[in-house]
DNA sequence: GTCTATAAAGCGATAGAC
DNA sequence: GTCTATCGCTTTATAGAC
């Protein structure tokens, strides 16, 4: 049987999978293993501090990917409605249309606060910064944009866990439809 | 030293503060041990079933308080206003204005799920449902009383999120004024 | 009802051969 | 870079004395 040779960034996705899953202290070795078809000699190899290093990783990896198709466009665009508007598109797809869990979010409320807290304000902070930013630009006031903002990410993050409880993506979706008629401007 | 022996009801606010500072892997034994003072012995006298029947006693003694304080009062209303005022002061109040976490929404969120899903289901269920039927009687058709009453939990729900995430418990008490203002009649 | 001792399993992590 | 063996510790859970 070949051998499959693996890269550290090929790693990060399924490792992001078993700690959405598990979460911190539910993910074990053995479950972290079986995700990424990896030994332990392996896993080790490529994340020599263990747990920690891998869920700093992951962490550090959704927090580019928000950044490249999320929060940059947000402050990039001029118009100040189509970075909002691609902001709902990308998060809802992001999200699967509420069939996947926000691990931040998850992170957030469970006791991985205390370990990865500074990752988990940081990627909160970054996005209803961003968002304030770009909702200001439609004519608001910086203060109403600011609380506007918080107020949305809040709706995506509360949406995931209705949809997640109830077992209906559509609460998610739904959510954002109400979001993009009433964040965009037409 | 003089011996304190307790009752099983005396000991589940106890647990349940131990699984919403660790969640339910988290939620170790000796931390649950710890945090009810109470031997291993002691425990699995009130809990034969161990870890799992304690979650569930926990789950169940929320599911009972929120029944009595906020479910039965949002339907019990005629006025269809006093009701949802009601429910948001007990709201506000249970979450510490922000600083506690909700812990179905936790369980939901996790892996949790699995094990408890039926009772975080039957929670969210039973909210909007009470929800709905109060909004209902403001005026509004059924059908956006229901979406209303969704969109509110969910706001409740991440408002927690972003609150603990960010550090800020003012981002619930917040959203807690922001569906004063838009479910309440004057 | 509470305590201590103990069992069996799983945990994170390391070492060393290949 | 991958694998296996292994260490020391913690885990859940049980048994039995008091």
């Amino acid at each position: 049987m070949a051998r499959l040779v693996s890269e550290r960034k090929d790693v990060i996705p399924k490792l992001a999978e078993v700690f959405r899953n598990f979460g911190f202290e539910g993910a074990s070795l053995a479950r972290l293993c079986e995700g990424t078809q990896l030994g332990k000699g392996s896993i080790y190899h490529f994340f020599p501090g263990g747990k920690d290093e891998m869920a700093d990783a992951v962490l550090a990896d959704i927090d580019d990917w928000f950044r490249a198709h999320v929060f940059q466009p947000l402050r990039a665009d001029e118009s100040g409605s189509k970075g909002v508007e691609a902001m709902l598109t990308e998060v809802n797809r992001y999200f699967l249309s509420g069939e996947k869990v926000c691990l931040v979010g998850l992170f957030a409320l469970g006791n991985e606060r205390d370990r990865f807290g500074g990752r988990v304000q940081a990627y909160f902070a970054e996005w209803t910064h961003a968002l304030g930013v770009a909702l200001g630009r439609g004519g608001r006031d910086a203060s109403s944009a600011r609380a506007l903002a918080v107020e949305a990410v809040s709706a995506i993050q509360g949406a995931l866990v209705l949809a997640r409880a109830l077992g209906q993506p559509d609460v998610f979706t739904s959510a954002i439809e109400r979001l993009r008629e009433r964040l965009v401007f037409q």
